[in-house]
DNA sequence: CGATATAGGACCGAAACAGTCCCATATCAA
DNA sequence: TTGATATGGGACTGTTTCGGTCCTATATCG
């Protein structure tokens, strides 16, 4: 289903937890982030960790410690968050282990997947931590573009959909 | 990790296979698929069975049976094939359950996981079955430009640099 | 009838996921 | 110094999903 980890959403949840309700971005414990977020406390430590790891945090030990952003808001990207938790994104498994495929020598597919994956990250990576804040729906005209080019309308992501259905997305 | 299961690499290997050598997309026998595409011949099974369901395939039964695209290759997206195989693409939970989401008062995230998922979906959308045969590197264009538009430049599917790393001790 | 094909399942071991818990370490305040 | 509180880095576990196999029913053709 190409369904992301709950830790990866967990991730996007705290994110953008730093930007809201007065909260400037800085020292927030991970006890009062499992409470703003109403997100189960271990699981809010193991993200915060993951995040800092990763540079997109930083954190300070002690009483009154806690996490903050590392960098300005706009300059941190879905993509980042995302693979901060779960690791690079790699949606085809011979995309990271390179190598021994059996059917390596017949399979032509490799260098489109390598492509699809590069436009996915591309997508995930245009948008900020800033922009999920707030609807944005413009942001779909440029990509409107891209699937006028190849001919191909519909989408599809639900195949089987009454039009009461169809009718929420647009 | 954001990866898909082998069940739809499979399914991208396999339609891609109805284009290769010859075989017009015509009666091909899920042995004969397996045997071409070195792959497993229940899985191929399989994923032809779901290919099958999902109206992309069309089967024929008896001795020199077999299955056949459904569509031409230019109006098959890859969207589909991935959609058909693994089920709706919905990135996070939230997006098919509808509803018992705890901290869906608190959550305003949601409103972007669906943005976010459109975009996605477009992108595979964007991609025909015929695509799949070639490169085409051009596609990136479009794509850069929204990119630009959010001012972030850096996508980083692979975290662990050595400037970040640095950066992160020190 | 018999060979061969798909249709639709059940089934199972292995791996990943969601979640919890523990201990070490750093910081601040009394 | 001591205690409270915070993060750091793990190990651990029950559950679900995944990858893969197999079985039976059914349709088709010779």
């Amino acid at each position: 289903m190409i369904r992301m980890s709950k830790l990866a959403d967990y991730g996007l949840v705290l994110m953008t937890q730093f930007l809201r309700s007065g909260n400037r971005g800085r020292n927030l414990s991970a006890r009062r982030l499992a409470v703003e977020t109403r997100l189960p406390l271990p699981m809010v430590r193991k993200v915060l960790k993951a995040l800092t790891r990763e540079g997109l945090l930083v954190s300070n030990r002690g009483t009154s410690g806690g996490y903050g952003l590392a960098r300005d808001p706009g300059r941190i990207s879905v993509a980042e968050i995302l693979s901060a938790v779960e690791g690079p994104i790699a949606m085809t498994e011979c995309l990271d282990t390179d190598g021994n495929c059996r059917q390596e020598a017949v399979c032509r597919v490799r260098n489109n997947w390598e492509w699809i994956n590069d436009a996915v990250t591309g997508v995930l990576g245009a948008i900020s931590l800033l922009d999920m804040l707030e609807p944005l729906p413009d942001r779909l005209v440029p990509l409107a573009g891209v699937m006028e080019k190849s001919e191909i309308k519909a989408v599809d992501s639900e195949p089987r959909r009454t039009e009461k259905e169809a009718a929420r997305v647009s």
